[in-house]
DNA sequence: CAAGTTTATGCAACAAGGTGCACAAAGAAT
DNA sequence: ATTCTTTGTGCACCTTGTTGCATAAACTTG
């Protein structure tokens, strides 16, 4: 139920089309909850028709067919209200995790690589947030309430990748075969 | 795609009916991977149309009695291939920095009372954890390989739960309203 | 032993996410 | 000017996960 709320930010930020949201989600709010372009253009289409978002239709700029979707108060609305409602985290589901297990019953053969192959993967994320952070954020005590919440769920990308590739290490030289 | 080799390695660890592979999922594998009874009923149907699984003998075929489970030769070979079959990280996708994010647009009020209840939380998972680590791994350095994997395990939830408290304790000090 | 509870299996329907493909228009290449 | 590519929107279908309900046997209790 979070991805109408992940577009009504996006929409707020900047009115935009399907594609653009696309595109944006690939680099900001995708790094914490990704989306296909198929689900946005579905999720706008119910968007629209609940009344939480219009297209607008004046400010087309040649570009052939595009819609560009702006947020209608009842969206904002909605979207406030939904930052306070009560949902619980949710479980953790790691595939490399129930690997690891599996590998306890079954043999670890061939696991090493699976886990330099993550950790690589990791330290790559973790040096894109690092990247970012260098670049959006060089004064973190100097930041206004909103930028303050934007850092603060970016440390939480960096922790969290931090974590990653401190486990997988361990894992790396403590994994049999 | 997992699922089906979550099952495969409970089972291995020991023959089971449908209900006694959820509850046990409760307890160990679901830590990490999580399931519904209808869901592992649905797969074992499915393993068992794949010459994975098998029911044993003792076990009559009508409703409301027991079947029990065990893997078959095949069954086994899939599960070790998989251990080794390259699988990307999934991405992040949290709904809480969802809100983070969301709040930063349209403010944060009430965002506070969730970022305690969600330490709560956390802090309650943090302790089974340590809980389960101090009953049955008390001496780490002297595990067999199959033991250590399943400590490694262990290990990744007590840190990403670590991560949690500590983020959402610097988290709710910082958050505005 | 009749009635209710617990244990156990399973179907139907739905929601969310993802893959593949189709189509239409604008711009670039030959 | 025709083909080719890029941009942009969208449908159809499939898999995974969840909710609610149905059914049947076994155990419990007055």
């Amino acid at each position: 139920m979070s991805l109408p709320h992940a577009i009504l930010t996006a929409l707020l930020e900047k009115p935009s089309s399907g594609l653009e949201l696309t595109r944006r989600f690939d680099k900001s709010i995708g790094y914490f909850w990704s989306a296909t372009h198929q689900q946005i253009y579905r999720e706008l289409g119910k968007l629209e028709a609940a009344g939480q978002i219009r297209t607008l239709p004046a400010a087309a700029p040649t570009r052939g067919k595009k819609k560009e979707y702006e947020v209608l108060p009842v969206g904002r609305a909605e979207l406030s209200a939904w930052v306070a409602r009560p949902e619980d985290p949710r479980p953790l589901r790691d595939p490399l995790l129930l690997r690891l297990r599996a590998a306890a019953v079954v043999g670890a053969k061939g696991l090493d690589a699976e886990i330099g192959r993550h950790l690589a993967l990791h330290e790559r994320q973790l040096a894109e947030y690092r990247e970012i952070e260098a670049r959006d954020f060089p004064r973190p005590e100097t930041l206004k309430d909103s930028d303050r919440l934007r850092h603060l769920v970016l440390r939480a990308g960096i922790e969290l990748e931090t974590f990653w590739t401190g486990w997988l290490t361990e894992a790396r030289s403590s994994t049999p075969e």
